[in-house]
RNA sequence: GGGCCGCUAGCUCAAUUGGCAGAGCUGCGGACUUUUAAUCCGUAGGUUCAGGGUUCGAGUCCCUGGCGGCCCA
């Protein structure tokens, strides 16, 4: 709420005109004796009980039965001595309600047609009809406003502005049937991504968000601060480093679903939030984990939009069915390029590529790096179609295991998706003397100012050290699988992303 | 971080060279006992994102700031 509402919502001299009047009704309800926000309303059936129930009724047709439901008005029309309202309840089932002199009388008839506005919630008792149209109708014999809504909806046949939609959730969701799919969808993707999980053995752990050294990836970290203990913490980037633990402990699947929190750029594919899938399982390789990804995706498609070839939001068909293609990141890069580069492809060489694209280039890149930001200036855009990309440089994968066949790559695939990365994978380091060496070389790079770099988990190395078992894991942002599903951008497919005051 | 565009009534949007700030829907009052974006009559509603400047006069031009969108990095 602005300070300049309020100061007027205790006055109400300021307001638009349309709050006025809706305030003025309220106290018109408790004037005459009615509770504008009552505690409840008895109810017999849901709008969707009585949408099943009388499916049946022929146009004209009374049930003889009565029946009590409630709803929010979202339509309203007067016709005289009938008036019709259309309630709508939380999973989008509309219902008919019509109010009529003769039933009600004069007096209570023109208190409807005066205080209930569209928005408001209402109660009301009668007997189930259809009327002339065939439209199913509670015929009113009495009604209640069970909440009195004080701000008017928007107009209904006019899209909404995008910003609204992002900073009025709650009104998107009231006004546009697709932003509440879109919550369901996303509901019932998560349900199915840990169903499936569940079906395979894997545990579900919830491992910490407040960490007291951020780690499990490349990205800067937020930075809090705990008052008991006069500490900084750091919201995690990763969850990577816990579920680790898990598995030397003996969690040979283990899983978690939640948020991560990266301090970095918001546009229209990144948030600073986001949630993710992560999934570990012993004996296994990164070829394992590719196929337990896919699976997932495929299954989750299946389930909630009951195929693998998807509608997008713009219309648009896309394929997840089948198997997938794939690739590998200096195949790509030297066929993007028209010239042979591979991990030992010299600095200067790359750099004299990433000239001739008009690739700016940081100093401090290595080679490995390099080819990866020349990868995602010339690749990346044209995965439409699911790919792997399999065997990325050790130099930007320091928790991965080195490549069985070839020395400088390591065993890491990304998935791409329309265009975006949707998942990672790997064949997991499990070397603890290794994966020191990394990690200190991680750390020489932090303190040289990377801020993205990692550091020293010495507790991590510890649990390392006693004998982490061969094993397989991957990382799929849920944002981006929803994205990939449904073709929405990322401030779609979360309910409330963040975004400045206004 | 850079460039471009936008911000006007509850909502969606107009407003010519700088010359009385408008429409549709919504609201309010009235008519109508089968409406469902009804129809008809009447009517109200504005800190034009904020602040500053130029001008007889600024929604419009200039400057600063805020928020957003698109493109680029």
């Amino acid at each position: 709420m602005t300070e300049h509402e309020q100061q007027t919502t205790e006055t109400g001299d300021d307001l638009p005109e349309q709050m006025k009047i809706r305030r003025a009704k309220r106290a018109e309800l408790l004037e005459s004796g009615k509770e504008p926000y009552p505690l409840g309303y008895r109810r017999t059936h849901t709008l969707a009980e009585l949408r099943e129930r009388f499916a049946e009724l022929e146009p004209g047709e009374s049930s003889g039965v009565t029946a009590s439901t409630t709803g929010r008005v979202i339509f309203l029309r007067e016709a005289g001595k009938l008036c019709f309202a259309r309630l709508r309840e939380g999973d989008g089932t509309e219902f008919q309600v019509m109010l009529s002199q003769g039933k009600l009388g004069k007096e209570s008839l023109d208190e409807w047609k005066h205080l209930v506005d569209i928005g408001d919630h209402i109660g009301v008792t009668g007997e189930v009809v259809a009327s002339r149209r065939g439209e199913l109708s509670v015929m009113a014999d009495e009604w209640a406003v069970t909440s009195k809504a004080l701000r008017p909806l928007p107009v209904a046949h006019k899209p909404l502005a995008e910003e609204t939609r992002v900073r009025q959730r709650y009104v998107d969701l009231i006004v546009r049937p697709e932003a509440r799919d879109n919550a369901r969808n996303r509901a019932a993707v998560i349900r199915s991504l840990r169903d499936q999980l569940h079906g395979q053995d894997f545990v579900e752990v919830e491992t910490p968000m407040m960490q007291v050294q951020p780690g499990g990836a490349t990205a800067r970290p937020f930075v809090t601060h705990m008052n008991a203990y006069d500490m900084d913490l750091y919201l995690r980037i990763a969850p990577e480093l816990y579920l680790k633990r898990c598995v030397v402990g003996g969690i040979d699947r283990v899983f978690e679903i939640n948020r991560n929190f990266r301090n970095e750029g918001a546009d229209s594919s990144h948030s600073p939030e986001f949630a993710m899938l992560e999934a570990y399982r012993t004996y296994g390789d990164y070829r394992t984990i590719a196929e337990l990804t896919k699976s997932l995706v495929q299954g989750s498609a299946e389930s909630v939009f009951g195929s693998t070839a998807v509608t997008l939001a713009d219309g648009s068909a896309y394929d997840l069915g089948g198997e997938w293609a794939e690739t590998t990141l200096f195949g790509s890069l030297s066929e993007a390029l028209g010239e042979e580069v591979t991990v030992d492809t010299q600095l200067d060489t790359l750099r004299a590529y990433a000239d001739k694209v008009d690739l700016d280039v940081d100093p401090l890149w290595g080679p490995g790096k390099l080819a990866e930001e020349l990868f995602e200036h010339l690749v990346v855009d044209k995965l439409d179609a699911p790919t792997f990309v399999f065997d990325y440089p050790e130099e930007t994968s320091p928790l991965t295991r080195g490549h069985r066949a070839t020395p400088g790559l390591t065993e890491k695939w990304d998935l791409y998706a329309r265009g975006f990365e949707l998942a990672t994978g790997y064949s997991e380091l499990v070397d603890p003397v290794v994966q020191r060496e990394r990690l200190e070389a991680q750390a020489r790079l932090a303190a040289g100012g990377d801020d993205e770099a990692m550091r020293v988990d010495e507790d991590f190395l510890r649990a390392m050290e006693y004998g982490m078992p061969p094993l397989c894991g991957m990382g799929m942002g849920i944002d981006r699988l929803l994205m990939a599903l449904t073709g929405l951008g990322i401030r779609e497919t979360i309910l409330f992303p963040l975004v400045k005051p206004e």
